[in-house]
RNA sequence: GGGCGCGUAGCUCAGCGGUAGAGCACUACGUUGACAUCGUAGUGGCCACAGGUUCGAUCCCUGUCGCGCCCA
């Protein structure tokens, strides 16, 4: 059955995925001929993530690491999997639950349901992206796709995996080595999800924004003298003022002012440095009073200089706080509504007014009780709350206020006001990069791990493979990581080296929850499920049974009480009202005192951030803790190829984890790659409607055409721009190959018409000199991919298979296909092309697949074909050479018929006027794929006849008769146009071989090379001459 | 403000010490025994600018000017 006259490509690929699979060709080992292994760990996309682009290149390039080493016959590994995606996926759950008939918020369900729910979300919807992969061509071994959460509690059959275990296990071993903790910390505060964010989940927008300059009175009207100097010390400006002036952005944060402060040089303030301000907001009998403190933070250049401090608010407020001991009362509750919580305003104003005397001292947890929201502002969101207290402020004349010009509307007289002076200028504010709600800084208990005590290993390991690397002494089983290209690992570098505390507890439900229960201080008579979460003591342990041992233990120790036992139960529960042993949320525990009772512990509610599961992605996925096969076989793995935009996310953390958790580098070698952008340039994002669908695209043009495309543009560390045409291109590229078999097909040239696959013996130059640049690109392929040169490599495959296979081996063959050489020509061509499919695979995987399938009985699929070996030795530099000459000498004749308007059709004679005897021989052994490519009738030898073009060649020159054709001014034209370019060439080769010092201080071997291009350039200037000396004897 | 890059043909980009390449676009011609998703030939570049190193610089160094991205 003949092919068909195009590949079908939505057909093929399906049929040939199934193929693969069903032959378990993509399992871990499958094909392996040899110890060595390869192991490529997937960037999990999140369970709810889709197939865009940057996926689509990123599992390209691994896709191609991981055919070519499985073709060569290591034992190789491509582990898929997923990740859970906290805040995304309970994002999606959530919205699902909002569309649902009942209704039903996450809260009212409880968590048991809710995560029931997610699971089953997950059964339903979490292939998807498995499945786009696929269309794409990914060879995972799909046997082992990997999830972040299975084997969690809750989860239901099918996801019975160790994630967990291991996610567990590293949070209870870090925690004992002292390298996590629990702290009150100002974290970034995602009011939408309500919960924590990392730092790197914080975007900063640029917005319009405000700023308010506000009076802050002076404490029993006193007054200074408020100086302004110029920077020769002459005063510029001087008042008597009762008040100081500060400038904000955040008016509502006002009501949790601890201080004012005031740059130490300063010398504005300095009269009023160390007495107390009164905050202008607020109900007037319960006024606060702050103190005005130095720190080096405030910029006297910069508003007043005088700079308010909210450190529960603002992260440089924060630091201020921190280091003058000035309290930070939290505003806000979770939502980022003003608190409505605690005692009323007057009382909680008294305790905050006596710290700001000096007069008491409160804990942490006794400032964070304290509501300092006036009752009237209570509940209200934060931007109400600002337009609030910006009126009643301005209202009672303390806004800061200029003078302005302004029109009556009805009169149209003009006048002088005084308005609230409020600057507008942009400035950055902090997103979070899922929800897109300003992040609100919040002083909340959060889990951190403590980075600093496990940075140094990351950063050695890659400072050792970085500098290997460069040194060229690279070694993948030495221990140390290289990130390529090395403009990424300074950017690793920078970033672990002024690395933060990680926060990596989420408010979340779907998550690891964090295995810390909390108990009861010992001698406490009664306490509270709140005081208890916020003060108890922890016990951390990789299982309920363990803590409940540990508490048991600590209890018995520090409080016998005799029979009494240890329960753990869990927040919800408690928060809905239950009772355990008799113990509810209000009365939890008890001391000493109460001998025959019995302790509950609580389990913390929050649960891990989801980038610390995957930061254990290398070890998890292999089965980490258990020791398992793979684990041995496959760890530490290949290579991870990823986006540069997780470089600090996931990269770092992997290479932190896993050096503290099994001290090991997880990879030796990461491919940092860039952006896939729009064809202008810009970012592909949904809200600008310039996204390229990756399944849309291969829908339209076919998976390898996509997959090529992305390959030939991946230049390392730099951006590629997508553009359809550039894909149909590629798309061609598939075509043009499949009508080249098509022609062997025709001509039996086929390994089904040969029967072997084997090299076969060429004589003929035509077919020695093709078996050689296959073996050339062979070489590049290797060499480009060794070096994760992808774009080299597809490239190197594009010009091989279409400029020198389609453009030239297939026309050559054609005169070749009878006489003599026919059988070895049949031979060579269906192993070429064997060659090509073999070599195209890893980027092209379907058509060749489908080509290599349709062209022979073959005893195995190409996916698990051999990779050649063959090299230098196949290249035959006499066929070389001969067939470069033949090549240069039809384009020559071609291009000066085309000049010479000789019409396409017409077959014309030709002379040979001189020739050297390789000239000759050439001429010999290739004429008829000469006469045929170069349109050629006849070829005689003697003198150039009157009215013939000139055709220079390496070792002799030919004329072709064209009397009454040819338009002798325009052949001088074309004769002159050469020679001129030649003589600008001879020029500046002479130039450089007249300059001793290029002589004395060049290598020998490019003085010799500029000779001979000299040499043969004088040559064939010199034919060219006599050619024009003749047209001028004509003409 | 700090860090990392990039300015090469009309466009998108390779190249990165030996005198400039690809794809697309454009122009002309073309049913030559696979391919019009094609073929043949051609047009098109002071390799941002200015210095320096070198026998020689698009390539290395310094500065200037434009343009990105990341972190404050």
């Amino acid at each position: 059955m003949p092919m068909e006259k195009t590949f079908n490509a939505a057909e093929a690929e399906t049929r040939l995925y199934e193929a693969w699979e069903s032959a378990g060709a993509f399992k871990a080992g499958a094909n392996a001929s040899r110890e060595d292994t390869f192991c490529i760990m997937i960037p999990p996309p999140n369970v709810t993530g889709s197939l865009h682009m940057g996926h689509a290149f990123n599992n390209t390039l691994q896709d191609i690491l991981v055919r070519w080493h499985r073709m060569r016959g290591f034992d190789t590994l491509w582990q898929p999997g997923q990740d859970h995606a906290g805040i995304a996926t309970q994002m999606v759950v959530e919205r699902e639950l909002a569309k649902d008939k009942s209704n039903q918020t996450r809260r009212e369900m409880g968590r048991e349901a809710f995560l029931a729910k997610v699971w089953e979300w997950k059964g339903k919807s979490g292939d998807t992206i498995i499945n786009q992969l696929k269309r794409l061509g990914a060879s995972c071994d799909w046997s082992r796709n990997a999830f972040t959460m299975s084997g969690a509690p809750g989860a239901p059959a099918g996801e019975e995996g160790n994630f967990h275990d291991a996610v567990i296990k590293v949070f209870v071993d870090l925690y004992n080595k002292g390298y996590i903790y629990r702290g009150k910390r100002l974290v970034n505060w995602d009011p939408h999800f309500e919960t924590a964010i990392s730092d790197l989940e914080v975007e900063q927008v640029e917005v319009q924004g405000h700023m308010w300059h506000f009076k802050y009175p002076l404490a029993g009207g006193q007054t200074y003298e408020y100086v302004e100097k110029d920077e020769d010390g002459n005063v510029t400006f001087r008042e008597t003022r009762d008040y100081i002036s500060i400038a904000t952005t955040r008016p509502e944060t006002m009501l949790g002012d601890g201080a004012v402060a005031v740059h130490p040089s300063d010398e504005r303030y300095a009269p009023i440095v160390g007495k107390l301000c009164e905050i202008p907001v607020g109900p007037k009998e319960h006024r606060r009073l702050i103190p005005i403190i130095t720190d080096e933070y405030p910029d006297p250049t910069f508003g007043s200089g005088a700079v308010k401090i909210t450190g529960a608010h603002d992260f440089n407020d924060y630091g201020v706080a921190k280091r003058g001991n000035i309290p930070c009362y939290r505003l806000m509750d979770t939502k980022a509504q003003m608190r409505a919580d605690g005692a009323p305003y007057a009382e909680a104003a008294a305790i905050a007014m006596s710290v700001a005397k000096g007069e008491r001292q409160l804990s942490e947890a006794e400032v964070d009780a304290i509501n300092l929201v006036p009752d009237d502002l209570r509940g209200l969101d934060r931007y109400e709350a600002r337009r609030r207290v910006i009126d009643q402020i301005t209202s009672e004349g303390l806004a800061v206020t200029l003078l302005q010009k302004s029109i009556d509307k009805e009169t149209g007289a003009e006048h002088l006001e005084r308005v609230p002076f409020v600057e507008q200028n942009r400035m950055m504010q902090p997103h979070g990069d899922r929800s897109k709600v300003v992040i609100e800084p919040m002083l909340t208990d959060q889990w951190f791990v403590d980075t600093a005590k496990i940075v140094e290993p990351a950063l050695d390991a890659v400072r050792k493979g970085m500098a290997a690397h460069e040194a060229g002494t690279f070694d993948e089983n030495a221990g140390y990581t290289r990130i390529l290209p090395e403009r990424d690992a300074k950017t690793y570098f920078h970033w672990l080296e002024n690395i933060e505390p990680w926060c990596i507890s989420r408010q979340l439900w779907w998550g690891h929850q964090i295995p810390v229960w909390y108990g009861p201080q010992p001698n406490i008579q009664k306490t509270s499920l709140t005081d208890v979460l916020q003060n108890g003591v922890m016990f951390c342990a990789a299982t309920e049974r363990d803590a409940e041992r540990m508490a048991e233990e600590f209890y018995r120790k520090h409080m016998p009480w005799g029979p009494g036992t240890v329960t753990s139960t869990d927040v919800e529960f408690l928060r809905a009202g239950e009772k355990i042993n008799g113990l509810s949320q209000d009365h939890m525990l008890v001391s000493g005192s109460y001998k025959e009772t019995d302790v509950l512990i609580v389990r913390d509610p929050d649960v891990l951030d989801t980038w610390f599961s995957s930061g254990l992605w290398p070890i998890g996925t292999l089965g980490w803790p258990e020791d398992t096969e793979e684990l041995r076989k496959y760890f530490p793995t290949d290579v991870l190829v990823t986006g540069f935009d997780i470089i600090f996310f996931w990269v770092a953390r992997m290479m932190m984890m896993q050096l503290a958790v099994v001290d090991q580098v997880p990879f030796h070698t990461v491919y940092v790659h860039a952006l896939v952008r729009d064809e202008k340039g810009k970012k592909m994002s949904k809200s600008l409607g310039n996204v390229l669908d990756p399944l849309d695209l291969i829908a339209e043009y076919g998976a390898d055409a996509v997959r090529f495309t992305l390959t030939a543009m991946a230049a390392m560390g730099r951006d590629l721009k997508l553009s359809k045409d550039r894909i149909a291109g590629y798309r061609n590229f598939t075509t043009k190959l499949w009508n080249a078999t098509r022609f062997a097909e025709m001509n039996g040239a086929l390994r089904r018409d040969i029967g072997t696959a084997e090299l076969p013996q060429a004589t003929h130059t035509v077919n020695r000199w093709i078996i050689g640049e296959v073996a050339r690109a062979r070489l590049a392929v290797d060499e480009a991919l060794s070096a994760y040169r992808f774009n080299d490599a597809a490239n190197t495959l594009y010009a091989f298979v279409w400029g020198k296979v389609c453009d030239w081996y297939v026309e050559f063959a054609k005169p070749l296909m009878d006489g003599d050489q026919a059988a070895e020509t049949r031979a060579t061509m269906a192993w070429v092309l064997d060659q090509c499919y073999v070599l195209l695979h890893p980027f092209m995987p379907f058509i060749t697949e489908e080509l290599w399938g349709q062209t022979g009985e073959r005893a195995k699929m190409l996916v698990h074909a051999d990779w050649p070996a063959y090299g230098a030795e196949l290249i035959d530099a006499d066929a070389d050479r001969e067939m470069n000459w033949v090549i240069g000498l039809i384009e020559e004749i071609r291009s000066a018929r085309m000049q010479m308007h000789v019409p396409a059709g017409l077959k014309l004679p030709i002379v040979m006027t001189a020739m050297d005897d390789k000239g000759r021989a050439a001429w010999a052994g290739n004429e008829p794929m000469i006469a045929r490519l170069a349109r050629l009738d006849s070829m005689t030898e003697g003198t150039a006849p009157k009215g013939a073009i000139t055709v220079a060649v390496e070792g002799g020159s030919f004329a072709i008769p064209l009397e009454g054709v040819i338009d002798i001014a325009e052949e001088k034209a074309r004769l002159s146009k050469t020679l001129e370019k030649l003589a600008k060439d001879l020029g500046g080769l002479r130039g450089r071989l007249s300059n001793p010092k290029f002589v004395d201080s060049a290598p020998e071997e490019i003085v010799e090379e500029t000779r001979e291009k000299l040499a043969l350039g004088e040559e064939e200037a010199s034919k060219l001459k006599a050619a024009l000396a003749r047209l001028s004897e004509v003409g």
